[in-house]
DNA sequence: TCGTATTTTCACAAAATACTGAAAATACGA
DNA sequence: TCGTATTTTCAGTATTTTGTGAAAATACGA
């Protein structure tokens, strides 16, 4: 091999793929401090950093770890539609490709921890409210409205991502940014 | 004991009691959900609905958990700014009070993920982005790119976040709001 | 239909995390 | 100073979560 001729060649490949594996490593461990099992934060940042689709066998190699664990992890990402499962024509294996536009994956996990998290969260609230509702002693006043504030407070903010992911695109929030302060 | 002059005693106790407790188990698995120790997130919720300070051993009692337990998710708590310890005069027990008020809970929150969460990530991405900015190749190049809207991303939520979060009153967000859409 | 490639499931194992109980340290009054 | 109340620490245990390996199911070509 030429070194002149290549010069982009093994070091500099080695460097690339350091850079990859550090990425994918720390957005594993980001993921997992937001409560985001980690090879599931692992795989997608895997699926994020490379151009073309990826088959459960390649996630598997370059990841090391099962299938089991691949697959499983794999139908999540599906299932949070950050990750799209694609088919060639003529050919029988499944490939997977993850949403690459930043925005649209902040879209996407917002709207799906808005639906899995507050909403749920939002019932809950209300429902404690309700079961104190015809009691008049203080204690339960004071419960109930310490309750209600909190309610409020959240179907607030759930109201304010809905309107901020409404859109699907960016434009928004920069804008927005400008009045803030 | 007279039924007449005390018709809101055992049965409606027991009604917000039961409210009491549900709310405290709810908050422990929305909290566990976002990533937070769920009995850290019980203890909380206990404090936000208790008017009064609590000492490490009612809160014991009152979750039937060990002692230990109890004093680490505690001081993880103060650690936040969550909850504070308060002494009494003339007392060597110490109490610990909840901040009850939502929005500075919202603050305290969002300025604590900004900084154990959000930065970190934040630097991970920038190191990944210097380690091939001598790399040529279109993977590099494409590598770089990737990383480099995340991170643009991640530090425009980062500004957004600390400016709704600045003013330390709910006033702005509502307000900000019309503006969306 | 059969044989092979691929995907899916699932019981169990491993690892990570949370909790306990009890001892050690500390603070304070007498 | 001693004795007691209180807080803190931590090694060991329990629980929960995650991952594995292998078998079962499915899809497809011949």
């Amino acid at each position: 091999m030429d070194k002149q001729s290549k010069p982009t060649s093994a070091a500099e490949a080695a460097q690339l793929a350091a850079a990859r594996d550090e990425f994918v490593t720390q957005w594993g461990a980001i993921g997992n401090s937001w409560g985001i099992n980690r090879t599931m934060a692992q795989i997608h940042a895997l699926l994020i950093i490379t151009p073309r689709a990826l088959t459960t066998d390649e996630v598997m190699e370059d990841l090391k770890i099962s299938r089991g664990n691949a697959h499983t992890n794999l139908r999540e990402l599906v299932g949070w539609g950050l990750v799209r499962s694609v088919v060639r024509k003529g050919e029988r294996k499944e490939y997977f490709e993850a949403e690459k536009e930043v925005w649209k994956m902040f879209c996407i996990i917002v709207r799906e921890r808005k639906r899995r998290e507050i909403r749920p969260a939002i019932n809950v609230l209300k429902d404690c409210i309700e079961r104190v509702d015809d009691l008049k002693s203080p204690e339960a006043r004071s419960f109930a409205a310490q309750t209600k504030a909190l309610s409020d407070f959240m179907e607030m903010a759930d109201g304010v991502l809905s309107k901020v992911v409404r859109s699907e695109q960016s434009t928004i929030v920069p804008w927005a940014l400008k009045f803030l302060k």
